[in-house]
Order: structure tokens, then C-alpha cells, then sequence
DNA sequence: GAAAATAATGAAATCCATTTCACTATTTAA
DNA sequence: TTAAATAGTGAAATGGATTTCATTATTTTC
């Protein structure tokens, strides 16, 4: 029914192996010859049978992608990336969800594996070191795209998140924020949430504020976590006069919160979000955020994962894109408040 | 290298052809022979090559989509259903990204149709007649999910394109509003845009509000393209006292940019969208706008696309989801602000 | 208990491309 | 001109499953 090789080879009047060697490589082929296969090909509309190609050559140019919460902007930019570099170099993709389960995971790892894929890209937050032991047995390229992996073995691509953390801290710090608040990721996630939590401890303890648990509330990267932790976090700490959230949807639902409660940003309470996603212009007031690419993301883990399908040589299997602080409407100086609070005074008295 | 039926079988004592049958359909096998197989199955922890098995079968539980823009958060929904579904259902996806270029949606379809997909799903918002000629060339089920295709043939699920955006400008109407401008789709948008553009003539009509093509502004579905398009639409048209922007987050860049005018929201001018995306809640004001479910369309193009798969009797191949006004705080009625006016007026006379 | 029917299994063909090996045609070297 | 090398091509083996057809066991029927 489908035109098949023989086909072509028939109304070329070649081999099947001539026409075989035109289609990949027709260095061993006579001008003529090529020719008049190709023409037969078109003749014929000739689309190659993929899986007879896969079962014969053991490569597919299939690439794998499984994620979780892939629908957030942030990654749905990286899955962007992904796709767009992917195709670049002629793989296609296999996507699927886990929704963070490992059960999930697994189960796609296997149906990856039986389609043969030439390598994955891991987008899991909550990895498993199961799940690690799997990858690795299973002898398929991987890079994990979703965070710092201490296995040496294992090759990742991601944003510095501790550095990252650490930045805006500091840059909250010196901005005279002694009271902060933070909206972290949930503590199952074992990559993004944890290492930015490793970076604000340690821009705390550098700026010489006492680490306090509790000032951590837990979301899950949703608007909705970060408006309800915000609600928390005002209720058990009235006087803090900055918030981090671990990302900028959650930062976002902080402030639809604080603005109801007719708290003013940032002259009462400062805001930063984490990722710099497109929407952080246009609320308001606009996030101030530390911005990493996960379009770049996508390109980068690409690129490494080729390079390890192909067998080259790799400097360093631990990638870090780069991250920038960009500093907008909803944060501000302590000083600058105190100064205004000042003149208040001032009038009054 | 890898296991193989042979192996399994050899460690059965059985042959292939009854270790085929027992992974498949063991109606044929006896209980205690299926056990045995089952065992060495595990024992070896047996993979199916799913190359051969398609090459045999031609059937390869693979959906192909191809989407373009999926990075806006409605779409990223819409991948998210369609995953769930097709995962329920036992389908893997092949995903890829068209860029709404033709030539690179040809491209995957050919790519697609390589690898046997069962059927496709095209997210598609500039369909050609050219593409649709083609997939109806290729025999292999397809569903539209992103807006009504008139040809009979075509099976597609969606909004009430023409529905949704009739209610929410006939809602603006009944509030008072005469003067509404529009932030249209891309012009090449010939489904959901279009589509919308239609629901909006017809509602201004039986509101006896003259159409006026210059108050449709063209913008892209980014927040930025709704920023540009109320900066253009405060210069020519002043007076206006509505905005209807196609989708959510241009009506929030619309915002955005009205704010920053000092322009009050929803006093002076009422700004609706469309979408329901969940940002809509925590933006200020929150959203007006009319809802659909992106994760349900997802669901059900899968379901539909499942259906032709298996030859099941379809009812009608043009589906439509539910759609609903979410009236909140970025709209009012005209009454209401006349009122207050008045109340002004008065207080001045 | 023999014949007929059914259940359970295996051998071999098949799906469609790639690739090895063998062979012929053409060049090159001597 | 002949021997040696190379270029170009085809036949056949191969990858790993499914499925048809043939065959052997087992039941059922009379």
C-alpha cells in the first residue's frame, strides 16, 4: 500500500541497495545513477518507513522529554528551546508528563526506551535517587534540565540557582532588609527549591541575619501558593518588609494578596520573584526578579545531550546558563522609606 | 546486546511465536504456558523493540501535534490535556513546534507520517487550504484544536469562537459601553481570531453600534502586542470606555499600559480578555474575561482523535467546549460611572 | 473406543530498510 | 598490454516482532 523502497529501486531499475545508498550517502554511487533514483523518488512520493530504518540502525533521532508542571511559562519557554534545537539538528521529540511521580517517570523511561530513543532530557523536580540508579543503568544519553546534580556522571544544564538566590538576597540585604520573608518551593523539590534555599541562607549569613525556619513558607510555584502564603506570612510576621518567592508566578500572587490587604509594594514591603518571566513587566508594580532563559535552557541541554549522543568530548558536564538581576517597580531601598516616613514625621512635627 | 523475544523464549522453552501471544492476547495460550513466559519475561526484564513491532503492525501508539505559540499559557494547558489523555489512553506524543510556518508544519507532518503516527493533532492558528488538502491527502485521523474548520471532512474541537466573543461584548454593551475598541489576533490568525472577530461584528450589530474597522487594533496574543495596541488605541480613540483584547494577556498588557497613563481601571475604561488563564485572578483588577478550558480541549481532541483512530461513530466531528463569563473587577457598568459623574457634577453645580 | 472438533503450539513468511559480501566494470600502475 | 586497484552495483543476510498455516495434544461426541 505505502510506497516502499523496492518500489523506487523497481521504477529506477536499480537495487534495492543503490537506492538505499542514495537516500544516505551516495558517495559510492554513480552521478547518473543517483539521479535517476531521485527522480523515481519523487515519481513516487518515497517517504521512508521509519521504524524498518530504527529496527535495522539501532538510532531513531528521537529524542526524549519528560517533565512536570511543564505548563508553567518558565518551562514552558524551556520546552521551547528544547524543541526548537532539537529540530535544528533533525531530532524529533517524545514529550511526556510525569507530573512529578516517580511511577510516571519510570513508565515513560520504559516506553522511551522501547521507541529507542538516541537520548532524554530530564525535567523533574523531585528526583528520585531511583530514578537516578535507572537512568543510569539504562545506558541512554541523559541531561537533567531542571537543576544541579552533585553524580558526577550525570550530565545537567541549569540556571546557578544557588548563586542566583544568593543575589537577590544580597541585594534585598543591602538594600537594608533585615525582615524578610521567604515563599519557597515545595521541599520535595529536591533540585530548583533546595539549592535557591542554600543560596539565601547563605547570602543570610553573610549579611549577618539570623536564619529563622519559619520564616519559610512552602507554595508550589503556583499563583495561588504565593497568594495564600502571603496571607500566612503576614498573619505570623507583620513587620516584614520583604518577600522572596522562589518564583515569579508565586511572587505575583503575593502581591494580588498584599495589594488587597492595601499593603503598599514596595514602600511597605518589597517583592521579588525568581525566573523573570515576560508577565513580570507588565503587573504591577513589575517584578523585580532575577532572569535566567529557559529558552537558552532548552538550547544548552540540547546541545550537551547531542554531544554526548555523538560521542564528543565534553570540558564540563555541569552547565550553568546565566542569570541576571533585573531590578524593577516592586522593590526599593529601606533607607528610601525611611527617608519618606522621615519627612512624615518632619511635617508633623 | 539487547533482549530479545528469541531470548525470552529460549528461557521459556517455548517458542516465539507463543511468547508474542502471551504479551499480546494469551486467549490462545494455556495458563500454565503464559506463566512461564511471564516469568522469563521479568526474569530477563524483557523490552519490546517497538520498531519491529510497528513495522509489522503499522500501527505505533503515537499521536503526532503540532502546535505553534504553545508557550502562551492557555496553549501550554492545552498540551498538558492533550498528554493526559493520550497517556490515559495508551498513545505517546510526538511533539513539534510549527512556528506557524507552513513549510515547517509540512515538515513534521512528513516527519510524522514516517513514524506511523495513529493521528495527529494540529494546534494550528493559520491553517492554508494548502495544509488542509495535504492532511486530508495523508489518510491519518487529524483533529483541529484551535478553531472551527467548516470543511466536513475536517474533524475539529473547540471554543465557540463566535459564541464567547459575542457574550462578552454583548456583556460590555449591556453595560453601557458604546465605544469599545478591540486588540485583534494576528490577521493571518484565520481560526481563533477570526473567528472571534465574527462573534464581535455580530454583537455590535444587534447592539446597533457601528463597526468600525479602525478600532481593531492587530496585536500578536503577547503582552507586549497589548501594551502597543492601547498606547494606539488611547491616541486615536480617547474616548473610548471599553477594550476587548483577544486573548488575556494582552488585555493585561493593555492594563499595564493604561495604568501607567493613570488611566483608571475599570472607572474610566473597562478591559475584558478572553481565555480564563488563572494569572486572570491575580492581576489588578482582576480580569473580566471569558473562560474555556484549555485542558479540557485537550481531552477532548484526544477523545475525538481516539474515536476516528478506531473507526467508532462519531456523532458530529465538529465539537465545542464550554465557555463562561468571569465577570471581575477590570469591568463596570457605564451606568455606574455615569452615576458617579452625576454625583460630581452635582457636587461642582 | 473411534471419529470429529477444538485447543495449544511451532515453523516460516512477512514487514522494510541497511549493510556485508561478492561480483563486474572501469581506472590506474607497471 | 596485463596486473592491480578502485568504483559501482546487486544478492542476500539481518534487525525483532506479528501472523498465517500446519501440526500435535486434548476434548468432545456418538
Amino acid at each position: 500500500m505505502d510506497v516502499t523502497m523496492k518500489d523506487v529501486a523497481k521504477l529506477a531499475g536499480v537495487s534495492l541497495s543503490t537506492v538505499s545508498r542514495v537516500l544516505n550517502d551516495s558517495s559510492l554511487v554513480r552521478e547518473e545513477t543517483a539521479r535517476k533514483v531521485q527522480k523515481a523518488v519523487e515519481k513516487l512520493d518515497y517517504q521512508i518507513n521509519d521504524s524498518a530504518r530504527i529496527l535495522r540502525t539501532n538510532t531513531s533521532n528521537l529524542i526524549g522529554v519528560i517533565g512536570a508542571g511543564m505548563e508553567r511559562p518558565f518551562l514552558a519557554n524551556l520546552l521551547k528551546g528544547i524543541e526548537a534545537e532539537a529540530r535544528e539538528r533533525g531530532y524529533a521529540l517524545i514529550y511526556g508528563d510525569s507530573d512529578g511521580e516517580f511511577e510516571k517517570e519510570q513508565n515513560y523511561l520504559n516506553i522511551m526506551k522501547q521507541k529507542k530513543i538516541d537520548g532524554i532530557i530530564l525535567i523533574t523536580t523531585n528526583y528520585y535517587n531511583d530514578l537516578l540508579s535507572i537512568v543510569k543503568n539504562y545506558q541512554i544519553p541523559v541531561v537533567f534540565a531542571s537543576g544541579y546534580i552533585s553524580d558526577p556522571e550525570i550530565s545537567c544544564v541549569t540556571v546557578d540557582n544557588v548563586a542566583a538566590a544568593y543575589d537577590i538576597v544580597e541585594f534585598l540585604c543591602q538594600a537594608g532588609h533585615k525582615d524578610i520573608a521567604f515563599i519557597k518551593g515545595p521541599d520535595l523539590d529536591l533540585l530548583a527549591s533546595q539549592e535557591r534555599l542554600r543560596g539565601v541562607k547563605l547570602a543570610l549569613r553573610l549579611s549577618e541575619i539570623k536564619y529563622d525556619p519559619n520564616r519559610f513558607i512552602e507554595g508550589d510555584f503556583t499563583f495561588e501558593s504565593g497568594y495564600s502564603a502571603a496571607k500566612k506570612i503576614i498573619r505570623k510576621f507583620p513587620d516584614v518588609t520583604a518577600i522572596f518567592a522562589f518564583n515569579d508566578e508565586m511572587a505575583v500572587g503575593a502581591i494580588r494578596y498584599l495589594k488587597e490587604q492595601n499593603i503598599k509594594i514596595p514602600e511597605e514591603i518589597s517583592v521579588v520573584g525568581f525566573d523573570g518571566i515576560e508577565l513580570g513587566k507588565y503587573i504591577d508594580p513589575a517584578l523585580t526578579t532575577v532572569k535566567q532563559s529557559g529558552y537558552q535552557l532548552g538550547l544548552k541541554s540540547i546541545d550537551m545531550l547531542n554531544k554526548i549522543i555523538n560521542k564528543e568530548k565534553i570540558e564540563d558536564n555541569k552547565v550553568f546558563i546565566p542569570h541576571k538581576l533585573v531590578v524593577r517597580e516592586s522593590t526599593n531601598k529601606l533607607n528610601e522609606l525611611t527617608t519618606k516616613e522621615e519627612v512624615i514625621i518632619n511635617n508633623r512635627g
